[in-house]
DNA sequence: GCTTAACCTGGACGC
DNA sequence: GCGTCCAGGTTAAGC
């Protein structure tokens, strides 16, 4: 356990129309954030044992450390380079209307930058299944597989598995933990990560174009279009990604003409309806998926209860 | 190149 | 209580 790692504590200013936890912690980019008893916002970083507790006071953020975590990893972690305030600015010169409508109703909501491991792994675990049962599953593997952290201000922490632990993992372990069948695409993936030298594999990605980023991922086990694009977006820096989800293909067939008439996501709808979204919203694409995203959802009614008992800002549903 | 079924599981829903 | 459907997808087989 590294209970006995020192706290450190910082505060660095963010304007609140940049960052709202609220929305970045259960938008279904990333499945660990828990609130603890004080209302702060948690999560293990990766699988080195650091915890990042974070709250915000008016204009600052204030951020907690458990383990090594520099002030700069944490401003990367929300992506800070990228401006909301600016992106919003130049989609509404262009007469973006609907995606300036989608800003304004989930202010702060941002793409976090995750560890490349914890997201591939995290959406491997994801393949029909709903965002409560992802979350589930992640907790369960790191549970499972990870180091025991201890608690912190009432919250049990794990860190994520490392691909050692992922790769010698019993496939009874993960039909355990009611992986399914993706149990096996997560031991062979570790597996194939570790046959091509490692994490340095995976972190390697960061500095690829993002189509070759997409195309090594899509070789591992159980990695189609849809998670590769999740993982580059999500934690490789591939702002220019685009998930197309069943929600996202509902968005698509709607804003796109070209898009109306593919009933499912086939390889070419797949192709056209991301290809539009870059057409359209260009190198920052993804961030304008996620705002769709999250307003499809809210749109149907269908976050769940676990996380609608996170979001206290949103109503009607 | 496209469609379809199988892969696992559990929660929601209708009866 | 029970059966059926479906979910933030991938894969392989068949056409």
């Amino acid at each position: 356990m590294k209970m006995t790692s020192a706290v450190t504590s910082k505060a660095i200013l963010v304007p609140t129309s940049e960052l709202d936890l609220d929305h970045v912690c259960v938008s279904g980019q990333t499945f660990r954030w828990q609130r603890d008893e004080d209302g702060w916002w948690m999560t293990p970083v990766g699988c080195a044992g650091t915890v990042m507790r974070v709250h915000r006071q008016d204009e600052k953020l204030i951020i907690e450390s458990r383990g090594p975590l520099a002030e700069s990893a944490a401003r990367s972690y929300f992506n800070f380079a990228v401006s909301m305030k600016e992106m919003r600015g130049h989609w509404e010169r262009s007469g973006e209307g609907d995606l300036v409508r989608a800003i304004d109703n989930t202010p702060g909501l941002r793409i976090a930058r995750q560890d490349p491991l914890e997201c591939l792994f995290s959406f491997l675990c994801s393949s029909a299944a709903p965002i409560h049962r992802i979350r589930r599953s992640v907790d369960g593997m790191s549970r499972e597989l990870g180091e025991n952290l201890g608690s912190w201000h009432g919250v049990e922490l794990f860190a994520f598995p490392d691909l050692e632990s992922l790769s010698s993992a019993a496939k009874s372990d993960l039909d355990r933990l009611g992986l399914g069948f993706r149990g096996r695409y997560i031991i062979a993936s570790a597996r194939y990560i570790l046959a091509q030298g490692g994490r340095a594999w995976l972190d390697r990605l960061r500095g690829c174009s993002y189509s070759e980023a997409k195309a090594e991922l899509m070789k591992l086990p159980g990695v189609g279009e849809k998670v590769a694009d999740c993982v580059c977006l999500f934690s490789l820096d591939k702002h220019e990604a685009v998930p197309i989800d069943v929600h996202i293909a509902r968005v698509a067939r709607r804003q796109f003409d070209q898009c109306e008439s593919f009933e499912s996501v086939t390889p070419r709808a797949y192709a056209a309806m991301s290809g539009c979204f870059r057409e359209r919203y260009g190198e920052y694409a993804g961030w304008a998926q996620q705002y769709f995203f999250y307003e499809e959802i809210d749109r149907r009614g269908i976050w769940d209860q676990e996380l609608k008992k996170h979001r206290p800002k949103m109503s009607g549903h």
